[in-house]
Formats: structure tokens, sequence, C-alpha cells
DNA sequence: CTCAATTTTAGAATTGGTTCAAGTTTTCTC
DNA sequence: GAGAAAACTTGAACCAATTCTAAAATTGAG
């Protein structure tokens, strides 16, 4: 079944994607004019909206590629995790912050976290809830490893704390990109700072 | 000062607003044309952009006066907490989230969100932030009285911990507006869950 | 009352995302 | 390898927000 019509489909969804990707970050989501996406992939402008539901949906699957890559980097923190509970949060919650602003402009972020909210149900938007659902749950399985470690009581609800610790990253993260001139290293204090709160409660 | 131009100028906004709160909720934002509110309202689509930049921003003075009357509803608990850690947490949260959906659907906060990440330096975006930080505020301020109450123990990082219930309580209220089928009782229950284990950690 | 400044108005023009009817290309069948 | 069916591509047309323009209306000062 990978008959030519295979090829050339997968080659345009590359190229669309990548035309995208670049003329986002070079004129911002809104001033990449979908003409100039396709006349960049060399494609119609039908042909994109048969690929993708609209604008949203293109910015969707970059932003998607991307979290993606930031879930692989989490797996090996989680497999082995620094010996200290507070350290392995924030080893965690750095990966994830550090990653996500290397291929994503703050731009991109704003407008794919906008989309996400105004149109939960389009593709995007379901894939974008379901990959803050995969974060979250790679929050508890840390904190599942570090209780089995014997680094976290038993007792701690972990889905709870995991769906404590990622909304309140993730809420930091938004008004972190809603800032230009906001910077990696106060982001991530603030959150080791509150984070500080739940290690106190939840350490052996 | 008050003469006759200036009666009208606020008559004016009032009835912009009156008509756009209207539309928004029978025919949803998108659905409301901007055509549609001024016909409404009686002025002429000129007029409602000299008075707010972009249909955004009727939205934008609409959530405002929703927030505020929140804000207004949480001073009274703060005020005079219940005399338990967790249900002045509950109280609070509650009082937040009841009004919250009293004058806007859910579909106007997905919006509101929507364009208060996307443009965050309009006059919205700002507004919105500003708002979110009051409410931040008011929950750092009723750990503050619990505090004094002598119902937390007083070495616990009031403002961080404001940030974290704050944070984690608007995130689980973006998930609550993306899911129309949502319930309010639920979000509270999830929400108590894991204010339980901050609970644990800062009661004396 | 009159005039100048300000505001409102209607509507035309612009803009850019999205849709759609018509035309092409690829695949399948014999 | 010819013809038909299916799938895909195309770009012109559509729609609604926004901007712009020139004329009309309103107000406050003198």
């Amino acid at each position: 079944m990978s008959g030519l019509r295979e090829r050339q489909k997968a080659d345009r969804h590359r190229r669309i994607i990548e035309a995208a990707a670049e003329l986002f970050r070079e004129a911002g989501y809104e001033g990449a004019k979908i003409e100039a996406i396709a006349a960049q992939a060399e494609v119609s402008i039908g042909t994109i909206y048969n690929y993708y539901q609209n604008k949203g949906d293109i910015l969707g699957a970059i932003v998607s590629l991307e979290v993606n890559e930031v879930l692989n980097a989490g797996r090996g923190v989680v497999d082995n995790p620094p010996a200290n509970v507070g350290d392995a949060l924030d080893t965690l919650v750095g990966i994830y912050i550090e990653h996500s602003l290397h291929y994503l402009s703050k731009e991109m972020w704003r407008q794919a976290m906008a989309i996400s909210t105004q149109q939960p149900d389009s593709p995007f938007g379901q894939a974008y809830t379901a990959l803050d659902g995969s974060l979250t749950e790679q929050i508890s399985a840390l904190i599942a490893r570090l209780q089995a470690l014997g680094l976290v009581r038993q007792d701690v609800d972990g889905k709870a704390l995991g769906e404590l610790i990622f909304n309140n990253m993730n809420m930091m993260f938004i008004e972190f990109v809603k800032r230009d001139e906001a910077r990696i290293p106060e982001l991530r204090s603030a959150i080791r700072r509150q984070n500080r709160i739940l290690v106190t409660a939840i350490v052996v």
C-alpha cells in the first residue's frame, strides 16, 4: 500500500509542516498567511485545508511533535530520578521548561494554548488536552517511583499530587509565555518555591 | 464635568455591553456578529470600534465585571472564614466557581481565556492578568487570616501557597469550561482532593 | 444663538481564513 | 494499456472583522 499517492501525501504533509514552522517562527502565527504557507510548501490553499481542518491545526501538529519530544526526555528522569524529592521534581520540571522553547517561540505557544481552549473539540484541541494528561501522568509516575524508592510517604495521593504539580507548573508556564521579557531561571525558581511546600508535606 | 456628553457616552457603553452580553449568551461569541451587537445597542459599527479596540475587548469588559463581583463575594469569606482550614479553602473556591457561571457561559469563558493568552498586551489581556493576580492575592489573604487565627502554621510561605492553590484551581477551571458536559460538583470535589494534600502540610 | 470641535453615522473598501465546484491525477479492473 | 472510479488539487468566491471616509449630528463656549 505504499503507492505513489501515499508517498506524495506524506511528502505534502511534511512540506506543509516545514513551511509553516519556518513562517510561524519568522513572521509569527498571524503574520504567516495561509497563502504564503501554501506557496512555500508548493501546494495550493485548498490542499492545506484538505490536510488540516484550519490554520490552528497546522500549529497543533507542530506543537504535538514538540511535546512528544518533551515526554520522551522526561522518561529518563522518571526512570532514574535524583535521590532527593525536591531535586527530582525540579529536574523534571526543568526538562519540560527548557525543552519547550527549543522549537516553539513564546508567540507560538500563546497561540497554541489559545486555540486549544477556544476549540477544545477540534483535532488539535483534543490532542492538546491529551498531551497535558500525559504530562500529568508522567509527574504522577515520578511520584510513584519516588514512593517505590521509599523517598515519599506511601499514604500520599499520587494522582492528586501529580495534578497539583502539573496544574501549577502549567499555569506558571502560561504566564511565562504571556510576558516576552520573562526569563526561564526566574520561572524555575518560582516553581521550586511553590513545590517546596508540597515537598515538606510528602517526604518520609 | 457630568455634561450630557458624558452621560450619553456612559449610556452607549452600557448599551453595547448589555447587547453583547445577551447576544454572546444566545448565539455564542463567534455567532454574535458585530453588526448585530451594533443594531441591538442602537449604535453604529463605527461607534463600537470607537469604544472598544476589537470584539474581544467587549467580551473582556463583561468578564471584568463578573470577576470583580467574584472578588467582592470572596471578601466575605476572607473576613470571616470557617474555623477549619479545608473548609475555608473549599468555601472560597466554591464562591469563585459557583459565581463564575452566573453571567458567563462556558463558551464565553473559553473565548475570554483564549483572547487573554493570545493578546496579553491588549487592554483586556492586561486586565485579565491583573484579575488573576487579585484572585491569587485574595487566596493568600485567606491564608494570612488563617495564620492570624492560629489555624495555619506560622512558617508557611503564604505567597507561594496562594499561587499554588490559585494556579491549580484556575487550571482545573480551564479544563472544566473546555468540556461542556463537566459539572460543578465534580470540579469542586476534585479540587478539594488536591487541596487536601496542602491542608495536611499546613495545619498546626 | 452661533460656531468650532468632537462624535457618530452609514457604507464602501480591505483583509485573510475558509469553502466549494470544477478540473486533474492516480489507481483499479479487465 | 484503455476506461472508469476514486481521490486529490486548484483557485476563485464567500464571509465577517476591521479600517477608512466623508457627511451629518451633537455639544459646550462665548
